[in-house]
DNA sequence: TATGAATGAGGTTTCATTCAT
DNA sequence: CATGAATGAAACCTCATTCAT
């Protein structure tokens, strides 16, 4: 791993530990046994950290929820596995995909003062989720995996308690195996109370 | 509004806007006309700031939850109206109530840094409200509001999307009254989904 | 003791321990569990309170040497008791009494940079003393106490030992009793060794 | 010299004439006309540039010991001549070196507040050189240049005059080429009376 | 590719002091 | 007799940044 991206990473880690003004330009490169005008060779400034962050960011997003609306598109036929593997993706490609889980915690950090990554925080971890939810519970619908009801009411009742067990296992720090298996665990949990709820009796 | 409070005040809108390394002493002190040194008059240092919220919010957080669970003691009755009421309670007494929200954000915010914070933020924003909504679930089961069913899961059912509606809406800045009615009405919904789902026959 | 006088002494406990300036009003009210501006009630300044230390310390150093002088004034007779009392009220009268032996602290520690201590210090630290040994040097040789010699030889021989063991003992903090004796015993000592050395025959 | 050198020796002149915690970073800064920061560059913060005083003297110290120790050792013969070399070695190259001659300073003011910097005080200014004279008290007794007597006095009557005239004329200030003179004159005087007073009868 | 040297702005905190009460 | 409230100056220190090398 070169000086750059190592740099990148200290100030990933850091940005979601402690937010991005705590976070220092010396810390970053200390913890790389670099000086800290080492940065400015590779960075214009702290700012463009942040910025090649989001720049990673938007990608990885794009590209996961463009795997996910893949899984959606032409479907003949849906089973309880798909419907699990769905999920799957979503949580381990991701919400809990490294970078992805650390970048998410800078967002929800620098929300308050930065209205850009709020922006970001709110179309990624609210609006995109809650719009695909809601497009895959009418495909769910049509193919008659999920009983008739409200699309919208549905991608609620999937999508929330996903979001709260994300929360409150993630918040903090880097998680460690335990806490991705509890979080596995929970949300599989969810998903069959999920089926029992509102699948078409044949999919119980 | 003494100096003090309005000192205090000042700090809790600003700790909750950028965080608490971000917010500085000069702007908290700029913004009520007095010089920086008068913050130590009053408050030992910045952190004896953050302290004083904490205490007022653990405070505020019993009294709001001793609140809840008066109205679940004793009820030889429960009605629809009871139950939103209890929600509302909730909402307006304690996730809303402005100081409360502020302080739940610079938790938010502060728990990637702060072991007490993260600590309290784990009690008052997931701990406690799961475990209310557990008890709570078995009383109204108990007194056939709601059809028997796991309370843990009627918990998840009901709290995880308040939850959500919440950050949603409440994650940043000093919501304005249009967006206290929308998270109002979201609720509302949500509690009315949940009673169809959920409540015994004569309660739907 | 009132207020003014307990705020005195701790100011003097205080410059004499971490010297004038990193001696603060605020501690030395602490201490006494009055506000800061209770102190320029008594006092015009910071300043002020050094003054006054100042013009104690001279008061006494002049009645302490006016004392030392009287005892030889006008002798008949010397005995080694009087040799052995003279010093004695040197030390416990003057270089070792609670309150000089402080302020010669603050003395020693502030010449540096302020130019009336370092006067006072000069003179009652080293020209007084060795100007009243050369003179109580002469007088006994005149009575036949001490061989003859140079009076200011003497005088050195007599001082030296005294200030050497004074600044090992009590260069630092408030000295306990065990310190009181040991300063005693080495001065004895010393008394002893010089009389050995200059006095002549009947007084050794 | 370079800055960071500039800086210490800046230090070195004000926390010996000021006392540590009244000199300022600001005042050592301007005086080389660089800014504050600059001085954090060096230095990891201000106690930072007082150890490395302190490093500095007890090098300075345990060579100029070294270098007396070796005087003494294996000696055959001693003349006047060599004794009074060895003074002129202590006193040179070790009281009045400039260096050593300001960290005494510093040492003297600051050991009311800082243990560490007592305990240095006490080691270099009484501890070792009174045991140092009283082991060259002594060899200078086996090899028949001094009469009989008890090496502890002798080393008392040798070394208290010179701390006495050290106190006197360097106590303040960067002291001048008269000082300095009239210093060597006073021990050199000293000297004299000493071997006069307790030399074997060829030495006087 | 990286650093050494320096800076200017701004941060938190301490302190002596004032003044109305 | 003492304080409550406030301040301005100055202290120490951190930080992002620059620039020549």
């Amino acid at each position: 791993m070169d000086t750059k991206e190592k740099l990148f990473n200290t100030a990933l880690r850091l940005f979601s530990e402690k937010g991005y003004s705590a976070s220092s330009i010396r810390d970053i490169c200390y913890a790389n046994n670099v000086k800290e005008s080492t940065v400015y060779y590779y960075y214009k400034n702290k700012q463009a950290l942040l910025d090649a962050m989001c720049e990673r960011f938007c990608q990885n997003a794009d590209e996961a929820f463009g795997k996910l609306n893949a899984k959606l598109a032409n479907p003949s036929l849906i089973t309880r596995d798909t419907f699990f593997a769905i999920c799957d993706t979503f949580v381990e490609d991701y919400l809990t995909e490294p970078f992805n889980n650390r970048f998410i915690r800078i967002m929800r950090l620098e929300q308050g003062c930065n209205e850009p990554l709020r922006e970001l925080y709110h179309k990624w971890m609210f609006d995109e989720p809650v719009q695909y939810a809601g497009g895959m519970m009418n495909t769910l619908m049509e193919l008659g995996f999920l009983a008739e009801n409200s699309a919208a009411y549905l991608a609620f009742c999937y999508y929330t308690p996903i979001f709260f067990c994300y929360e409150r296992s993630y918040a903090f720090g880097e998680p460690d195996d335990a806490t991705r298996e509890r979080l596995k665990k929970l949300i599989y949990s969810h998903l069959q109370n999920f089926l029992e709820a509102y699948a078409t009796e044949k999919y119980q």
